[in-house]
Order: structure tokens, then C-alpha cells, then sequence
DNA sequence: GCCCAGGAGCCCG
DNA sequence: CGGGCTCATGGG
């Protein structure tokens, strides 16, 4: 199915690919994502984080200003390998000591930024990195860089120390409304149980592969904006990493394919302490 | 205590 | 180019 220059889509594929997302759509409907901090409910506080309250089905004018692009390009980064609740205590504690812009973020220092967001985990990785970023986005200013093709912005994107295929993916379809596929382990993990790829495919056969059956254009923004939400619904709940298959809507189509037994998550044995 | 969470970079053969 | 390691908190 693979070769040299990427894997081959053919139109089997294409229409399954089609024919997942109407049936994702219609189990679990319009997801709203990306959460902002303004739409929370109340103020993020130990009783109600973590209740993903951020988010806006059925709008699709989110982000409104270039503020907001900056906050949805924080949390991105700062959601990285970790759940959305402890990136969502992260960007709290940012805004409160802060407006989110790139010229008040690179005038915090890095251990306080450390400090800031603690809650994220990878601390002292992402506070560099959000250094990096900031200081990218001071000098290449949104308004100008929305108006590059897609595939322009991503290749600036991802040579930015800390953005990798699928941030860079996120930050190009939430925050700048550019049509770009988000693949992530949910999306291989759900593709491959139902029997599409292989060990080969890369992050971009499966990019590839989404974005020949819907192709990249302004009219299927909103397709791409719920088709990733919706793979990341039905991954949490359901398609787990140990699957709850009885409670599947695909329970009699798919083939089930589970991969051999998971290896553990490499830990850090600690001598010092 | 264990496993996991909306990854990415780097190093090494 | 692939595999393995590192980063590290908070919730279940």
C-alpha cells in the first residue's frame, strides 16, 4: 500500500475515509473545538477545571482576534503529551499574570514562565519553547502570515524548535483557519483497528490520505475542524486504548485489528532523592 | 504504587 | 531511517 513517495489513496479508501466522518458526525455531532478560556463558564479554579467547558459547537467564527489565535497557539504547545486539563490550569495561570500577546510573554522570565505552567508538565521544555514561539510571532506578525498559502505557513511552523507535524497541523486549522489535516496517535490508533495502514505510514501517508478524500479547501474547513475532534471524542471514550468495542457504533464493521501487547511508558528511575 | 495524557527532539547504529 | 530515550505533572 506504501511506496516511495507516499502511500497510494485509492478511491476505496477515499470513500471510506469519507463515510467514517458522516458516521462520527452523526453519533456524536458538532464538537467546538478549540476551547478558549474566555467561554469557560466560570474561572478556572480545583473545583471546575478540567470540565471542558471552553468549547463552541456549531460556531465557527472561534478565534476572533489575534489574541485569541495566540492563546489557542499556546495551549497547543502546551497540551503536547499531556491532557488538556493540566494545559488548561497552564494557560490560566498565564493569563492571570499576563495578556496573552508575544511581547508580554518573552518579557517573562523563564523560570517564572517554568513556574506558570508547572500544571503542564515537560515545564522547563515548554517554557523555552514558548519563549521561541513568542519570539516568532513577535517578528512574523499573524496578520501577515495568515495571508501565506497553507503550506508556506507549516513549513515556517514546523522549523520552530517545539513544533512538530501535528502541532504545527493544530496551530494552521484552529488557530489560523487554514485547512490542514491534524493527525495524531488517536487518529493511527482508530485507522489502524479498522484496518488502514501499516507500521509504514508516516505522519504525512495519513495526512495524505484524509486529505485526498476531502480536499483542502476553505469550504471543507469546518469538515477538518470536526473530523479531528470527533477521531479525539471517539478515541477518549470508546475506540480506548483498550477498546470498548461493545459499545461502538462501528462494532460490526470493524475488523478489530489490536495491535500486540502495549509496551510499557518508558519511566525515569530516580537515584537521586 | 501504576498507567496514561490532544509530542517533539535528539542521539545512535 | 528507525528505535529508544528524555522530558514531568496530575488524575484515575
Amino acid at each position: 500500500m506504501s511506496c516511495e513517495v507516499g502511500i497510494l489513496v485509492n478511491e476505496e479508501l477515499m470513500d471510506f475515509i469519507k463515510s467514517l466522518y458522516q458516521q462520527l458526525f452523526k453519533q456524536y455531532g458538532p464538537q467546538g473545538w478549540w476551547p478558549l478560556l474566555r467561554l469557560q463558564s466560570n474561572q478556572i479554579n480545583p473545583t471546575n477545571r478540567g470540565k471542558f467547558t471552553g468549547y463552541h459547537p456549531n460556531n465557527y467564527t472561534i478565534p476572533e482576534s489575534e489574541i485569541e489565535i495566540f492563546e489557542i497557539i499556546l495551549g497547543a504547545i502546551l497540551t503536547q503529551n499531556t491532557s488538556w486539563t493540566n494545559a488548561e490550569t497552564a494557560l490560566a495561570n498565564l493569563s492571570k499574570s499576563t495578556s496573552l500577546t508575544p511581547k508580554e510573554l518573552i518579557a517573562i522570565p523563564i523560570e517564572t514562565l517554568a513556574l506558570l505552567i508547572k500544571s503542564s508538565g515537560y515545564f522547563n521544555q515548554k517554557s523555552t519553547r514558548l519563549h521561541i514561539i513568542a519570539e516568532f510571532f513577535l517578528n512574523n506578525p499573524i496578520s501577515n502570515l495568515v495571508s501565506l498559502p497553507v503550506d508556506e505557513i507549516r513549513i515556517q511552523l514546523l522549523a520552530i524548535k517545539g513544533i512538530g507535524p501535528e502541532t504545527a497541523d493544530s496551530i494552521l486549522l484552529y488557530a489560523l483557519k487554514k485547512p490542514s489535516f491534524v493527525i495524531d496517535a488517536y487518529t493511527r490508533r482508530l485507522l489502524s483497528r479498522m484496518g488502514i495502514g501499516d507500521k509504514s505510514w508516516k505522519y504525512q501517508d495519513y495526512r495524505m490520505a484524509f486529505q485526498s478524500a476531502i480536499s483542502p479547501t476553505e469550504e471543507n474547513l469546518r469538515i477538518y475542524n470536526e473530523y479531528h475532534a470527533l477521531i479525539v471524542q471517539h478515541c477518549v471514550h470508546i475506540c480506548k486504548k483498550t477498546p470498548l468495542c461493545e459499545k461502538c457504533l462501528f462494532n460490526t464493521t470493524c475488523p478489530k485489528i489490536i495491535p500486540k501487547p502495549k509496551k510499557k511508558q518508558t519511566r525515569k528511575k530516580n537515584f537521586k532523592k
